[in-house]
Order: structure tokens, then sequence, then C-alpha cells
DNA sequence: CCGTATCCCATCCGATACTG
DNA sequence: CAGTATCGGATGGGATACGG
């Protein structure tokens, strides 16, 4: 049994993200997409239900959300509980490869929410720099 | 002076990424986003060309790293050093701010490279749990 | 060499309606 | 409650051509 870094060795391919052929190009996709970067952190904090999830991430339409949490709960992100009840009730969760992953995003999230100050000010400095008139 | 987040406060708006109306949701976007990722993660190495960090991000288009550097270089992740020589000169790299930023996503996409065969043992067994015949 | 401008298509995504 | 189905507009993004 061979890794998929191997495989990919073999054809002296770069096994990494640069490199367009590279299966984690799409996985990280996936990960710091525009809702699946916000629904991996609401993840963070527990376990929800569909529509739980749905407020937390502002904005998020329900073909959204579902699409985002199949493609998660496909990569091994996430973990998807359905409990065959009247009416139904389906919790999403974290795997523990999800948690790993999604404490490496929580750490970019916080420290790009906590410079925000910084980027709003270079943003002035950028536009007033070539819109003087 | 008031900070950005002490006037979201004000407004009893959440200053976070899960907010819909929160900026720092846009410059996460220019981070994390198909490209933006990975031009940070190419300006990791150091400092480059246009051209070549065309060849070290694998299969990104002129038109889109030009949008894309523009996109970093406002929020003050990237800094722009054009020489006025010809044929011109222009390099790119990484603000310090950048790279705080940059050394958070790399801790992300080096351990989603990493974990790639659990990735793809998972989808494995989601697509034959649900198209067996 | 370092881009911008234009065209055009694919996909993304929100709104709405409907099902179990 | 927890979704799926469908539609149409907005956006993303490649190809090509052109300008400094």
């Amino acid at each position: 049994m061979t890794t998929a870094q191997e495989r990919f060795a073999e054809q002296e391919l770069p096994y990494n993200v640069f490199s367009k052929a590279c299966p984690s190009r799409g996985t990280l996709e996936h990960v710091t997409g525009r809702w699946g970067a916000l629904t991996l952190g609401a993840l963070y904090e527990g376990s929800f239900r569909f529509n739980e999830l749905r407020r937390r991430v502002d904005g998020v339409s329900e073909k959204m959300l579902s699409q985002t949490l199949h493609a998660l709960e496909r990569d091994g992100l996430v973990h998807r509980e359905a409990q065959p009840t009247n009416p139904p009730r389906v919790d999403y969760e974290l795997t523990p490869l999800g948690r790993e992953v999604t404490e490496r995003l929580m750490s970019l999230i916080q420290f790009v929410e906590g410079r925000m100050d910084d980027v709003l000010a270079a943003r002035e400095r950028y536009d007033s720099a070539r819109a003087p008139r």
C-alpha cells in the first residue's frame, strides 16, 4: 500500500497545494471557502442542528449551508448525526480531524479579526494614494 | 479616536467574521480565497516578480493574479516594489502583517496537505456508502 | 517584462417553492 | 424541522488582444 504522496512522487509532481493536480487544493478550498470556513468556525463552538447553524453563520442560505455541510462531511471533517424521530432531528459536529483543521483555521480567523484596524488603515492609504481628485 | 471594534460594539453587533456586516469577513475572503491563499503561500518563500509568481501558483491566469495582488496590497498584506527601469521590474513581498497572517495560513495548508490520505479515505467511505450500485 | 481591457462562458449563489 | 429542486441574476475566471 502506497500513500497518495508516494504515488505523486513517482510522477515527479510536487504533492502540494500549489500544484493544480494535487487533490489537497480542492480540500483546502472546501475548508477556506466562503461558507466552509464560517461553518467550521461555528462548529468549533459545539454541536448544532441545521437551523442553529444557519443562524450562527449570518447570511448563509439553506442551499449553500446544505452544500457546504455535504462537502465537509465527505472530506471527513464534519460528522452528521441523524435521529429518525418525527420531526427529524439532525446534529452536526466536527470530527477529530475536523477539529484539528479548525484549530488552525481559528488561529487565522482570530488574528485577522484582531488586526482589522491595521487593514482598514492600509486601505485608506491605498485608496487616497490613487484617487486624489 | 475609537477602534472599529468599539464602533461596532456601540451598535451592539458582534465584531467578528460570523457577522455579515463585519469588514473582517471580506478580508478573510481575500486571504483564504482560491488564489489569495496560494499567492500568500508562494510569497512566504520570499520576494518574487510577477511572472515568477505565476509559475509558482500553478494554474493562475494573469488577470486573477493581478486582481489578487491588488486586493492583498490594498489590505496591507503585500508590498509592491516597482523599479522605473526599462524593461520594468516589479517585486512583490509580504509586509510584516502579511507575514504574520501567512504563518497561520501555512500552518493550516501544511496540516491539510499532510492529512490528505485521511481525507481521501473518508471520501471513499462516503461515496461507496451512497452509490452502491 | 508587467501588466490592463475586453469578451464571454461557467459556476456560484440567493430566492422561491415544494417534500417527507 | 431538515432539507431538495429549480430558476435567473451576479460573480468568478479563462482567453485573447493590446498598451507602457
